[in-house]
DNA sequence: ACGGATATCCAAAGCGCTTTGGGAGGAATC
DNA sequence: GATTCCTCCCAAAGCGCTTTGGATATCCGT
């Protein structure tokens, strides 16, 4: 059924080096036969078999993942999804994964072994910290990798996709300024996690710039859940002077936290407004809220498929991306925010 | 560095046929000379190569799966943790995973593109349904698989890794019933799924041993999160005859039931009884909540890493696994459990 | 018209493993 | 003592691809 080179060659009068030289690419070959071999292939339905390129490259052509399984980060909504993105990618490639579950205190060792074993072309490396100690190790193992997100204090000088998460949090809390709020609260992500740090820079620079100031009491670290979103919101409305507008890092807090602004018989939009980054997520739409919400947007799943697409082409040396990428969030102004209520 | 077949034989002083055939086990070699091997290959450190034994032997080592990424599946705080025992297993032995994300209406395409690439040796099947056609349709590709959980209504001639849901909640239920408890209400997965029915059906049956119905209106059937066990638990209590106890699936439900339950003012283990379903999530231990909870457990992780041993065991042909195993969940008694409030 | 580029193509040698098809030597059989 | 049968081992042929190291033919300027 399935041909190989050697058939493929034959059935063209060709030799196998010039098949596969037209299939890769490769300069000397006359343009007319690249195009008869590529005929030939869409006809015969070719496919180069991967065991075979692996052994005679020595490429892996799959790319490691180190996945966290560390409490609250593994089963983390937002790592399926991203996940998802990743390997829709990878499987268009016939790129496999290597995911590797390890605990945080593991990973090094998970690295080297991964890296070492020659499985892997290259690797993936997420959940950025600041300060992160995993960079300089990957740059050391010698291996391809790029990074999701990016540190904080570290030199800038290795390969990774972002959003930039302080121009959506200071847009998100400029926009909330324009509109007359002055005591914004914060529900974001884990606070160790360059993401959260990001965020709140941006609030604080837009504050700042009005002259405002941010009030501790008003933000709370936690884990993505509408559970701790839930928690978190409800001291904020409790608090003696409390906020007329708040942001949340996802819109899964913001499940949460909209429950909790309902359940005290607010009004959002009106009494509070909300803004929430929105990673895309498919069953969580934010304009399918009571009162849609508006967002910061950017979804996670095509920062998934654009980081599989640049290891693998990394890898197969083809095209030329650039190795850092701050992608911009979407500011969606949506029902959820309106003007500060007057006292 | 690292050594290969001919290497190693060469420094035993024996050909490649009888190295190979030591390290696979064939008969036609000496013992004694197979404890040299093993010996060599202890002290050098020879693994073989993958992509050589691929291409030799036509087989991929590599399992392939199908990732659902339908709204409320995906993204499953449970299908980290699955997987996590899945890619823990596999990893040990070298093997990869070809995760395919695919909308529900795609899968059976998925899957038939799946087992044509030969890029996987066997395939793996989750959140079973009730008649699911995806049994009929995996038994028709000649694709070795394996399924976790099990169909209903189906002939049982498949090859899964189930728990026994009937028992778990016949046995939860009983005990709430020794307990004196006579309205009992339930919160569920999603209803077409088959481990939902199964664990509705022990629920009926050990009611109906002692006489007892289910009341309808003390069901809810959603996707497992702790919103949903919030928002089912509240109707529960606001009902004009509330129950006495509850069943959760998940303790991710329990979560969000457990805390309608404190905002109603309601002891738990006093006031009303709570037994949740405990996958062994690491997130969340059911001994740490407030009133640590009754449970039926049987890890979801350890399920995963079972299914990749069978998996990789029956395509390497080593060991010997039934073809359907039924886990025991095991039940739990803490403190959420107490005997039925008098009126 | 001729040496030297230039453009195209090919034969063959691996990559590291498994597996086929023996072969040597000793034990068992008649 | 000749034949058969095991036991244990080996040489060599692939698996399907990439890549090295030429070949051959065409084309150029002089």
């Amino acid at each position: 059924m399935a041909v190989n080179l050697k058939q493929l060659a034959e059935l063209l009068g060709l030799s196998q080096t010039t098949v596969s030289r037209a299939l890769n690419g490769f300069p000397e070959v006359n343009a007319e036969t690249r195009q008869r071999v590529l005929q030939a292939v869409r006809e015969t339905g070719y496919r180069p078999n991967r065991a075979a390129q692996r052994l005679a490259t020595g490429k892996a052509y799959s790319i490691g993942m180190v996945m966290p399984i560390a409490p609250g980060i593994d089963s983390d909504v937002h790592f399926g999804e991203f996940l998802a993105g990743l390997a829709e990618e990878a499987v268009k490639h016939d790129f496999h994964f290597v995911l590797n579950p390890s605990a945080p205190e593991d990973e090094e060792v998970t690295f080297r072994r991964l890296a070492a074993s020659g499985n892997v072309d290259a690797l993936f490396l997420a959940y950025m910290r600041a300060n992160d100690p995993r960079i300089a190790m990957l740059k050391s193992l010698s291996i391809p990798f790029v990074v999701h997100g990016r540190s904080i204090g570290e030199s800038r000088d290795y390969p990774f996709l972002d959003i930039d998460n302080t121009s959506a949090f200071y847009d998100a809390t400029r926009l909330l300024i324009q509109l007359g709020h002055q005591r914004i609260a914060l529900i974001n992500g884990p606070e160790y996690l360059a993401f959260s740090i990001r965020r709140k820079k941006g609030m604080l620079r837009a504050l700042a710039e009005h002259g405002l100031s941010l009030d501790e009491a008003l933000v709370q670290h936690s884990l993505m859940t509408d559970e701790h979103g839930y928690r978190s919101m409800q001291p904020f409305l409790q608090h003696a002077n409390p906020p007329t507008a708040v942001l949340c890092s996802s819109t899964v807090l913001a499940l949460g936290a909209v429950r909790a602004i309902n359940q005290a018989g607010l009004k959002i939009g009106d009494d509070i407004s909300l803004i929430a980054h929105d990673d895309v997520l498919p069953m969580l739409k934010p304009e399918n809220f009571s009162v849609p919400l508006t967002t910061t947007r950017s979804s996670l799943r095509a920062a998934g498929a654009r980081i599989a697409t640049r290891l693998i082409g990394g890898i197969l040396k083809r095209g030329d991306y650039p190795e850092q990428e701050l992608w911009r969030a979407e500011l969606i102004v949506r029902a959820s925010t309106g003007p500060a209520p007057q006292k």
